[in-house]
DNA sequence: CGGGTCAAGGCGTATG
DNA sequence: CATACGCCTTGACCCG
C-alpha cells in the first residue's frame, strides 16, 4: 500500500517514509465501512509495492507527475489550518484501475470472497474494491440512461410504460443530481452541450 | 477560476 | 442487528 499525506502533490520519498499511520478513511456510521479491513500499512511500516506500480502510476489522465510514485490506495488525510482533518481522496494507479475494470466487465458483482482476493492482489482495501463497484455500476447506470434519453430524442422506438416512467424519473433524479453540472440543462431539443463518454 | 472526474461520505433500504 | 447495495452528494484534485 502506498499511501501519502496531503498534499497529494508531494512524491518525494522522504515524504511518504515520514508518514505516521493514520486513522481509517472510513470510520463511517454506515454500512459502506463495516467491514473495517482498512489497514494499509497492517503488515508492514513502510509501503509496499509502490516500485513495480510506479510505472503504472504514471499514466492516470495524466494527472500526477511522471516521477509520481503510487498514489494508490493513498486514503490519507492532513490537517488544515483549522485543526480540521482533510477529507482524503485515493487515486488508484492506472494497473489497479485496469484489473478493476477488466474484473467489472466479466462481473458486476463480486462476493465477499473474490473481493478479498482483487483487493489483496491489487494491494487495496475490501472497501476500496467494494465502493470502487459500486461506483462503476452507478456511473454504468448513468451512462446508460443518459443514452437511452438521446436516442429516443433522435426518434428511435420508445419503452414501454411502466419501464419508461421508471428511467425517466431515474433520469430526472440524475439531472437533479447534477444541478450543478451545466451540460445536464441544456435539456430542450437536447442540445446537450459536452456529454463525452 | 470554472468545470470535469472520481473516491469517499451519507442516508435509506433490502436481506439473512 | 450487521452488512451490502443504490442513489446521490461532497470534496480533492486536475486541466484548459
Amino acid at each position: 500500500m502506498c499511501a501519502s499525506v496531503k498534499p497529494l502533490k508531494s512524491f518525494l520519498i522522504e515524504d511518504i517514509l515520514s508518514m505516521t499511520p493514520r486513522t481509517a478513511p472510513d470510520q463511517r456510521g454506515d454500512g459502506h465501512s463495516r467491514a473495517g479491513t482498512w489497514a494499509p500499512w497492517s503488515d508492514s511500516a513502510t509501503p509496499r509495492g509502490c516500485a513495480e506500480e510506479a510505472a503504472a502510476a504514471k499514466d492516470l489522465k495524466g494527472r500526477f507527475s511522471p516521477s509520481a510514485l503510487d498514489l494508490s490506495s493513498v486514503a490519507a488525510a492532513n490537517v488544515d489550518s483549522a485543526g480540521k482533518q482533510k477529507r482524503s481522496r485515493a487515486a488508484f494507479t492506472h494497473l489497479q484501475v485496469l484489473e478493476l475494470e477488466k474484473k467489472f466487465s466479466a462481473q458486476k458483482y463480486l462476493s465477499a470472497p473474490e473481493r478479498a482476493r482483487l483487493a489483496s492482489s491489487l494491494r487495496l482495501t475490501e472497501t476500496q474494491v467494494k465502493i470502487w463497484f459500486q461506483n462503476r455500476r452507478y456511473k454504468t447506470k448513468r451512462k446508460q440512461l443518459v443514452k437511452e434519453v438521446l436516442h429516443r430524442s433522435q426518434g428511435l422506438p420508445a419503452l414501454p410504460p411502466q419501464e419508461d416512467l421508471i428511467r425517466t424519473s431515474f433520469f430526472f433524479a440524475t439531472m437533479r443530481s447534477h444541478e450543478y453540472r451545466p451540460h445536464f440543462y441544456t435539456l430542450p431539443g437536447l442540445a446537450w452541450k459536452s456529454i463525452v463518454w
